[in-house]
Parts: structure tokens; C-alpha cells; sequence
DNA sequence: TGCTATGATTTACC
DNA sequence: GGTAAATCATAGCA
């Protein structure tokens, strides 16, 4: 059974136009001239059907004339009705597609580094999230950190105003496509169902572009991350005070050198390092030391000197403390007991 | 420019 | 999570 057959045999519902009727021009005739109301349908399908074969101004006119018949719309619902139901058991399963989980991670990726969704700073808590992974200087770290939220902002900007061509885009072609639907649809079968249809798939297509936006734009985000983590990376050698109290610190206590939370925190706070920096001196330090004593015999001396020396000066001022014009600490405790 | 010193990172271990 | 050890990468100097 071919198309036309089919939907002909489909309208058999409407005023009982069987298929031998419609199939023969001659008994269409016959019918339409005895006044039945299906003899109109059949009469219009035989037109519809002989439209090919006759020429453009022709057609024209018979177009128009089929138009305004009477008949029109009821036809046309019928046939958009057994349009819906054949198109809708095939692409039907196909429609409720699960959201796409790749397009959801490059959402939550761009949300995370405060590219998409409200502006937070300008992904200032990415920025200082990379600073504490590098174990950057507070010091240096503001510079970069401008830097970093200032191209963050722009990759920002550039995606926010492609997103909107995007959507712009889409929104105009949509629109391009529903009115030559809704235009067609004066001259063939077409439901507002399939208008809608045609629509989704238009933004599926669509939403293609938009994920290569979002891919692009997170490869950016990455890749400024890596360049703000590597500018990070590049050393600079403490000032010659701050590597003095660490070595301080390292040779007095040579036989455990190995600082507290809370050495460590003051020996930071003492050089204006991080205490991540204090450690990996540390870390250094013993390991370097370990490898080659010899070598750092002499420094070791000079420490120690310089350390006994401190201690002297400190014990000595101790001392001119506790002279008999101001009392040590047990005669102040005698003092307020005897008070 | 090559060498050494040194801060940072990585990997493995406890 | 802290540390040892190896390694990387760069500053600084002759």
C-alpha cells in the first residue's frame, strides 16, 4: 500500500469515502454530481493528485482555489492527525533525550571558575585556590592574583558574548524556520506538534555549537591556570635575614632540626615566608646537610659561635636583671605570697 | 655560558 | 600528613 493509499484509507472515517471511490476519478464524478459530502473530499484529493501535471499558473490557481474551499481544514486535520500518529511511533523514543552528561561536566567546570553563573570576583576563589596550591608568597602573590582574575574576566566576557551571538542565532533561525512552517502549513498537512518538533531539533543542533563554545572556553580556563601555576613556580631565593634565622633555628637545634607547627608558624611569620616554605627549606636543609657534612662544618661553626654569643649577651642582660635593685622571679613569687 | 646553590615538586614510605 | 630522597628549574655568580 503506497502513501496516498494510506491516508485515503485513513479518512474513512470522514463521511465514509472508501478507497474504490476516491481511487476513481469517474466515480468521484459520478458521486459530486449527485450532491453527496464526500464526493467533495474525494474531488479535492483528485486535484490535489492531478496539481503535478498541470502548469505553474495553473496550479496557482488551483492552490487558491483549494484553499478557500470549505473543506479545507477538516481535511487537514485529519491528515495532520495520521501524520502525528505515523511520525510520532517512530521518533517518539527518540525526543526524551537524558540530559547530555558532557555538556553537564563543562557546565559544572565553567560554574566552578566562575565563567558561567553569577560573577563572583571574577573567579577570585579559583584564583586563590591555585595560589595555595602553588604555596606562593603572600607577598608576590597580588600581582599575579590581578593578572589571573583579569584574564579570568576577560575569557569570561569573550564566552558570555559568544553565547549570546549563539543563542541570537538560534532564536533568529528558529524563528525563520516555525514561520516558513507556519507559511507551508496553509498549503500542507503540518500540526503545531511538528512545528515544535522541528524546533527541538534545530536546538539539539544547535546546542552542538554551544558545547564547542563551552569546550573552548574551559581549554582557556585551563590554560591560564597552568600559566598562573607556572609563573607561580618560578623560585626567588629568600632575603639574606630570612635564610639567617632559619639557619639559626636549623644549627641550634642540629641534633633535632625539626621545628614545630609553632616554630615553624614563627620562623614563617620571622622570614615573611609560608610555613609550606619554612618546611621545604627544611626539608632541604637536612637532606643537604646529611649528604655532605663536610661541607657545612663551616657554617655550622659560624652558627654556633654566633649562637653562644647571643646566648651570652642574653644570659649577661639576665643577670644585670636579677641584681639586688629588682627581684628574680623567686623572691617576686615570696613577694606576693608574703602579701 | 657553564657551574653551583637553592627553592619547589614529585614519589615513596611510615 | 609529615618526611626522605630524587629530581626539576631557575637564580646568581665567575
Amino acid at each position: 500500500m503506497d502513501d496516498q493509499t494510506r491516508m485515503l484509507a485513513g479518512l474513512g472515517g470522514l463521511g465514509g469515502l472508501s478507497q474504490a471511490d476516491v481511487g476513481d476519478p469517474d466515480s468521484v464524478r459520478k458521486q459530486q454530481s449527485l450532491g453527496q459530502p464526500q464526493q467533495d473530499i474525494g474531488d479535492i484529493l483528485q486535484q490535489i493528485m492531478a496539481i503535478t501535471d498541470e502548469s505553474l499558473d495553473e496550479a496557482q490557481a488551483r492552490k487558491h482555489a483549494l484553499n478557500c474551499h470549505r473543506m479545507k481544514p477538516a481535511l487537514f486535520s485529519v491528515l495532520c492527525e495520521i501524520k502525528e500518529k505515523t511520525v510520532l511511533s517512530i521518533r517518539g523514543v527518540q525526543e526524551e533525550d537524558p540530559p547530555d552528561p558532557q555538556i553537564m561536566r563543562l557546565d559544572n567546570m565553567l560554574l566552578a571558575e566562575g565563567v558561567s553563573g553569577p560573577e563572583k570576583g571574577g573567579g577570585s576563589a579559583a584564583a586563590a585556590a591555585a595560589a595555595a596550591a602553588a604555596g606562593g608568597s603572600p607577598n608576590d602573590g597580588s600581582i599575579e592574583h590581578s593578572d589571573y582574575r583579569a584574564k579570568l574576566a576577560q575569557i569570561r566576557q569573550i564566552y558570555h558574548s559568544e553565547l549570546e551571538k549563539y543563542e541570537q542565532a538560534c532564536s533568529e533561525f528558529t524563528n525563520h524556520v516555525m514561520n516558513l512552517l507556519r507559511e507551508q502549513s496553509r498549503t500542507r498537512p503540518i500540526s503545531p506538534k511538528e512545528i515544535e518538533r522541528m524546533v527541538a531539533i534545530i536546538h539539539r543542533k544547535f546546542s552542538s555549537i554551544q558545547m564547542q563554545l563551552k569546550q573552548s572556553t574551559c581549554e582557556a580556563v585551563m590554560i591560564l591556570r597552568s600559566r598562573f601555576l607556572d609563573a607561580r613556580r618560578k623560585r626567588r631565593n629568600f632575603n639574606k635575614q630570612a635564610t639567617e634565622v632559619l639557619n639559626e633555628y636549623f644549627y641550634s637545634h642540629l641534633s633535632n632540626p625539626y621545628p614545630s607547627e609553632e616554630a615553624k608558624e614563627e620562623l614563617a611569620k620571622k622570614c615573611g615566608i609560608t610555613v609550606s616554605q619554612v618546611s621545604n627549606w627544611f626539608g632541604n636543609k637536612r637532606i643537604r646537610y646529611k649528604k655532605n657534612i663536610g661541607k657545612f662544618q663551616e657554617e655550622a661553626n659560624l652558627y654556633a659561635v654566633k649562637t653562644a654569643v647571643d646566648a651570652a649577651n642574653v644570659s649577661a642582660q639576665a643577670s644585670q636583671a636579677n641584681s639586688p635593685a629588682t627581684p628574680n622571679s623567686e623572691e617576686k613569687i615570696q613577694t606576693i605570697s608574703s602579701d
